[in-house]
RNA sequence: GCGGGUGUAGCUCAAUUGGUUAGAGCGCCAGUUUGUGGUACUGGAGGUCGUGGGUUCAAUUCCCAUCACUCGCC
């Protein structure tokens, strides 16, 4: 299973649990484990440029293969020399599979449910799926497209960023588990046919990840993950249905975890939140990814320590962000976080980003960005330092009550 | 000065032949956002229906007066 030109060493391993240093290694550069990958759906970060990205610590980003398939295409994308050069962004890139889009956006409310969440009211796209792919229809000009194993490995070798992930099938939250079990068998045999179409392409340029499937059952995780650590694949995504809330998320991603090989990375799909990664970490998780911190940006939030709550003398339990349109913020002439290095906290107070917001200024919205890639970036930062000197539980006292 | 029109939530407007707690959008106040269809979703506050009379069991609705704004004509 050795990729040329990528490896990932594990170089500390925590006594008290499974939290792990590790150095991943592309031919884009390395990425310093446990570290958080920022969403750039379409080739782009919403609200930051590459060079913001790179100014505020970012060590890699990803790509969304569905968006990009659609417009421009990856014939595109690899005239214009692939993703890094297409969109200026010179270090480590994943791409996903286009799988969960086809479902999430799809069906309309299986995004919702899969994250244990309800009301929707997206048109249906999801035509077909079978044993062969999806069938879906194009949601910028309805064209019918199909998805197979094959199709989304080439296409995302056109892409060509550095880490490349098997198509697979999102099975929403409800279904039942024998429903579960034969979609979890199904994106097996995807995921043989993915990596037996990647194997076609040349060697040391990309490398593959398998997913483990098996929505909340023990028995299905377990298999899952016997399954792909059969399999040469450089390394290993936790998806499908992780549960209802994040108790059973946490307990899906323990029993997702347990049996994995532990000398291949492990990315943590569509997971985000602060105290879902430093749960992560524990478990072992190498990678995340998650619209969040971007997302959130866009709707005036701001990610912040506990200690901004403690400066104000306010209750900080559950809480991980600060609603910059709240009216409090108004005359507020303090930065987000005293103690934060972004460009926007050098900068700019909470009652002029209060009042950008207001105003609907896009400034706001690439303000809070670059706030939030810092924050994520920070503190992944801080999670790793607090591994190394074996103190991850007092550190996660400082970002979430 | 004469004639017409309009006055309902902060704003733009709805309210069935007069009939129970007068609605919507936006705004405002707050919450949610977890493998991103770029500005979504959920909840909440807010009205002496221009003012004063009158008719009626009952008036935002009908009548009179009055004020404000507006259009047209002398």
């Amino acid at each position: 299973m050795e990729t040329p030109n990528f490896t990932f060493n594990t170089t500390f391993q925590s006594l008290g649990s499974k939290a792990r240093l590790g150095r991943l290694s592309t031919p884009h550069g390395i990425v310093e484990t446990p570290a958080f990958i920022f969403c750039a759906t379409k080739a782009a970060i919403k609200g930051a440029t590459p060079q913001n990205m790179r100014q505020e610590n970012t060590q890699i980003i990803l790509a969304n293969t569905y968006h990009l398939m659609l417009q421009p295409g990856s014939e595109i994308v690899a005239r214009m020399g692939g993703l890094h050069q297409f969109m200026g962004w010179d270090g480590p890139m994943l791409t996903d599979s286009g799988g969960f889009q086809i479902f999430s956006l799809g069906h309309g409310s299986i995004a919702e449910e899969v994250k244990g969440r309800r009301h929707s009211s997206r048109p249906k796209s999801l035509l077909k799926i079978n044993e062969e792919g999806a069938t879906f229809k194009s949601y910028i000009d309805g064209k019918r497209h199909i998805l197979t194993p094959e199709k989304s490995i080439q296409v995302q070798r056109g892409l060509g960023a550095d880490l490349i992930v098997v198509l697979d099938e999102c099975t929403p939250f409800h279904v039942d588990k024998s429903y579960t079990e034969r979609s979890m068998h199904m994106s097996h045999r995807w995921a043989e046919r993915s990596l037996k179409e990647f194997q076609k392409g040349p060697s040391g340029v990309q490398a593959l990840y398998g997913i483990t499937q098996g929505g909340v059952y023990p028995d299905l995780r377990k298999a899952s993950a016997d399954f792909v650590n059969s399999l040469p694949f450089f390394g290993h995504a936790v998806g499908g249905s992780l549960g209802a809330n994040k108790t059973q998320m946490a307990e899906v991603v323990e029993m997702a975890m347990e049996p994995l090989n532990p000398a291949r990375p492990v990315h943590l799909l569509g997971i985000g939140g602060i105290s879902d990664i430093f749960y992560g970490v524990q478990q072992g998780i190498d990678t995340f990814d998650c619209v969040h911190p971007t997302r959130l940006a866009r709707h005036g939030g701001a990610l912040v320590p506990l200690s901004v709550w403690e400066n104000m003398s306010e209750d900080p339990r559950g809480r991980e962000h600060m609603n910059l349109r709240n009216a409090r913020f108004r005359d507020d002439s303090r930065p987000i976080d005293e103690t934060c290095g972004c460009q926007t906290c050098q900068t700019l107070s909470r009652g002029y980003l209060h009042h950008l917001l207001k105003a609907g200024e896009f400034l706001a919205m690439h303000a809070l960005t670059i706030h939030n890639v810092h924050f994520m970036n920070r503190l992944l930062s801080r999670i790793r330092q607090a591994i190394a000197l074996k103190c991850l539980e007092e550190e996660k006292k400082k970002w979430i009550a």
